[in-house]
This record gives structure tokens, sequence and C-alpha cells, in this order.
DNA sequence: GCAGAGCGATGCATTTTATTCATCACTATG
DNA sequence: CATAGTGATGAATAAAATGCATCGCTCTGC
């Protein structure tokens, strides 16, 4: 939409605090975004940066602008989306957010699904921990987050949760691998490979020790569950993931649950932006991953 | 705002239906307006108009297209009047869709009232019979809508209703003046002067006249409240209205409730559009009303 | 303390975009 | 069957946005 991209320009300057530098990424001269940042300002009868010796910073007018500025934007790709369908084309594009469980496995084979009947919607995913992708659906970077264990819900509308028990991850051979589930004392008895903080796995790992009174040791830490996973295979150590992220059967690895009552099961957050109205193919993949949940996995 | 003034110009040309009309009442030449839609429609890949030989018609990608372009200005008009705001100037505008009892003294006493507080603010008040009201919210006619009996509800959000009874209005003199109330039959004794059918108290009284196996008879009929009271004073003939759009007191005459066995108190509505978030003077001035009728009304 | 680098603002020439004017092709109307 | 009204279009013109060069300012690093 031409009309709109002056306006745009506003966000990428907001983002990167300097009008050179934005100039340079948008791929125009410094001169005609200031101009375009003076006319606005002028039009709107009151400033929205802040000049500083470094750059400009976003004011209060300004951060009422640039939200505004994203919403429209979205709406107006949904309109185009809505509009495009009922020329019969079947395009769009939807934009996902979710924690690192969903990239292996679950995420691939359902865009894979969804495109056998949707053949021209194209998708962007972003990796983004708990806290970070409530931040990309209020940004409109995202249609949609699916977040394992997210910190905030403000402005999060949850379409369903799925239950997710952490499992533990080791050898076939490992003394526990036969166990219907283990204690999170057994686990304790052998080495470990952690996810880092920021990831729910850790969280209800380490705030289940800490109300049973004791406290996890790794010997591995990684931001990477690949590599933990893979860890989880060697010797006797013991990683930990969750079931929708750990391929159906994995050749001399085996994954257990932990008790419940030692570690409760996680919940998958499947949601959007409150108060927004999905483009239509990113309603229709929510729709398509709700039906799988409720079909395969344990939903409530 | 500049760039959506062209948008806005499809507005127009959907309400004529024509472009070269339309160009005429935007002063701008037809040739200009063809090229801004031909260009749209290029930039959406699909038509917004049905090109008829005696004009355009939206079509249903242009409804969809309107209706965010509607959103949209009135969403920018509010982002506006925050800033403005934020920069202390207090002005703004609150447009109003309301029935014709609140014209004569409630309204411009609560404007005034309001004016106190807010002199930069500005009003603009549109006659709306209790359908044609909720077209205008949806319209972005209006921001808020005051309707006695509104008939339709469904993009319509309400924050009060106020119970007001049918008052039968006639001469000081008159025979059934001194009462508490009346009966609906007693009326029926006299010339009665009626509002036609689209108003809510023709449609109270004459469902109320059904319910009772009767029907009215009115000598006068007239889309003039201003008229009909004025009939009310005159001879033996009983006028009828709501409270709030009576006097406190007018010499010469009286109004007296219709006992609520015949006719049930009519309910009037204090609403916006739903989903809507309010420009912060019309979220104010609604405070206002409904501040006004909680100390002053029979709310509920 | 002082030169230099980086910032946003601004005057002027240039390019791009939008508008106007004149005209065409089409279609209902009388 | 002529006429008046419609939207579309090509070329000339007017307006707006952009690019370029430069200014004044502030912080940084020597």
């Amino acid at each position: 939409m031409p009309q709109l991209k002056p306006l745009t320009y506003l966000i990428e300057v907001a983002r990167i605090g300097s009008i050179r530098k934005a100039a340079e990424a948008l791929a125009i001269t410094p001169s005609a975004l200031n101009r375009r940042i003076l006319a606005l300002e002028e039009e709107l009868g009151a400033p929205i940066f802040e000049r500083l010796p470094r750059g400009v910073r976003l004011n209060t007018a300004g951060e009422l602008l640039i939200h505004h500025i994203r919403t429209q934007a979205s709406d107006m790709d949904r309109v185009r989306s809505q509009i495009a369908d009922l020329a019969g084309v079947r395009r769009g594009h939807v934009a996902i957010a979710c924690s690192q469980a969903l990239l292996p496995y679950f995420l691939p084979r359902q865009i894979q699904q969804y495109r056998t009947d949707h053949p021209a919607v194209s998708f962007s995913v972003h990796l983004r921990d708990r806290e970070a992708a409530e931040r990309a659906l209020v940004e409109h970077e995202a249609d949609l987050a699916l977040v394992f264990e997210p910190t905030r819900f403000a402005d999060f509308h949850t379409i369903l949760t799925v239950r997710q028990p952490v499992c533990a991850v080791m050898a076939a051979d490992h003394p526990l691998a036969g166990q219907e589930s283990v204690r999170l004392r057994e686990c304790q008895q052998f080495p470990l490979a952690l996810p880092l903080a920021p990831y729910g796995v850790r969280y209800l790992l380490d705030s289940s020790a800490a109300r049973l009174g004791t406290r996890l040791e790794p010997l591995i830490q990684s931001d990477s569950f690949e590599f933990l996973v893979a860890c989880g295979g060697a010797a006797d150590i013991i990683a930990f993931q969750i079931p929708i992220g750990l391929p159906e059967q994995s050749p001399g690895r085996v994954s257990v649950p932990l008790d419940s009552r030692d570690v409760p099961p996680g919940l998958l957050y499947l949601g959007h932006l409150r108060d927004r109205t999905l483009p239509v193919a990113a309603a229709r993949f929510a729709d398509q991953l709700a039906t799988t949940f409720v079909a395969a996995y344990d939903y409530n």
C-alpha cells in the first residue's frame, strides 16, 4: 500500500534510533526521511521524536502513533488478504513466533499439511523465548504465537492450551530407560544436560527442584535443544525435552516422562494478540493447529 | 492526515455512485479521481467498483475496503486527539446521533455544561431515528448514540439505559390533567396527536394498543414533536412525549405519565459502536451523560 | 582543550508523481 | 437514432517529493 509506506518508515526510524541510519536501511536519503518526519509533526501539531545528540527517540505521542501505524498496517494486510481471498486467489502469509520445541518436527509437518490445501500461502517462523513471543505479537511481527509456559499474558489471547510433560531423554540402555515415569531424584543420580534459564523446560525443572528442597546441578548447559538431546543419547547423561519437540522414535534413545508429582506437566499455549482480527490465512492455520491438538494431543 | 485523504475519496464515490459527480463534490477533476481508483485497484489486484452504465457501485471487495478505511480514519482521529490531549490542548470533537427528544432541552444543556470544562471541544448532533442511529455509528458518522427504543443492537454497545415512561401532554385545564397517571383508554376518549411510525413513542403506543386489543386513531400525525406537543396544549387534544423531551414547566400545559400497566416505560439507550475505542472527548462526554443519568434519572 | 565525527535541519536544483484538459468508446434514454 | 451521461486514456502541465550540498550543534577521543 503506497499511502502508508511513508508511515512505516517511522517504525524503522524508531527501531534504529537514527534518521540517517534508518534512511540508509530504507534506501532513501536522510533529507527526504527527515522531511517526512517534520511534515508529519507539523501536521499533527506536536513532535513525535525527541531529538538527542546522537539520534532520535520516540516520545509519548510517537509511541501512540507508532502503535496505531502498526495496527493499521496489519489491518490493511488483513483486508488485502480478504480481498485476494474472495478473488479466489487463496494467497496470504502467516507469521509465527514459537518456542524451540515446535521447530524440529511439529511446525514443519503442520506447514506441509497446510500447504496441500493452500499452496500459495507463505510462512515466516520466528524463534522467540516465552518472554519475546508476546512482544512479537504486540509489534505485529507475528500473527500467531505457540509458546511453552509463557511468562506474560497481558496482550495475549489464548486459543488453546496443550499439556506437555517434561521428559527425560537418555540412551536406550540407560538404567532408567525401562520405566513408565521417572522421579526427579532418580535423574539427579546422573549427569544432567539442561537448557538455559529463559526456556520453559528449565523454568519448570528449576522451580520444581526448589519446591522439593533441592537444586539441579547441570553438567552441560546450552541454548540448543538439538545439542542437549544429542547429549542425552551419549553415555549416562540425561537431557530434558517436551514430547512435541521429540521424534516419534530415535534409534538408541528413549524418553521417559517425569513423574507429575515432582514436575507438573507444562502448558503449550496457542494464541494471538488480544483484540486483533487475524488475517484469513493465519486464522485458518490456527484452526488447523487447534484441530491437530484436539485430535492428537492432551489439550484442555 | 494527507495520506488517507485519497482513501476517503472512495467513501464519497461509493456514497454518490458516480465518479464524475463525486469529483465535483470533492473539487477535483473526474480524471484524477478515476486514476486514483484505477491505481488502487491495480495495487490490490482486484476491482473495487462495479462499472455500471450510469455510474459505479461498490463490489464485495470494495465494501470490505470502505469499512476498513472508515475505521482507520476515525482511529487516526482518535490518535490525533490523544496526541493533542497530551500536548495539553484539550481540543477534539464529539459526533452524536440521537432521537428527537434529546434535542430541545437535554443535549443543549449537557453540551453547555461540558463546555465549561472543555471549551475547545466542538460538537455535531445528528437527528437519527432509532433505525438510522446504528447506521450512523457503523459509518463512523457518529461517536455516540442516544436513542429511545432502538430497533437493532448488532453493532451497538450499550453504556447505560434510562427508563422513560411515555407521558400524555395536554392543556392544564384538561379533564385528565389532575391525575397521577392516565390509562390509555382514558386518552382514547380525546383527539390524539401522534408521531409517525419510525419514532419510539409511536412504536410503544401502537404495540401497547394492539396488546390491549384496540387501535389508536390519531387526529393529527406529524414527524415534528415540537408541533405535536404544541397541539397538546390546544383544546382537548392529547399529545405524547417522554419526560426528557419535555420542559420542566410550561405554562398552561401539563404532562401525565401513562399507566405502566397499559404502556410500559421505554428505554433510552446511550451507547457506541461495538469494539470501538472512542476518542477522548467523546469518552469524556459519555461519562458526563452517564453521571447525569445516574444522578437525575431513573436508570438501570 | 580542541579537532573530528556524527547528528538533525535547511536552501536549492532535479526528478518523480499527480492533476488537468481534451477526447474516446460505450450505453441507456427519449 | 441522436443525445446526454458514464468511465477510460494520452499528452501537457502543475505540484510534490527527493537528492545534494551545507549549516549548526553536541559529544568523543586524543
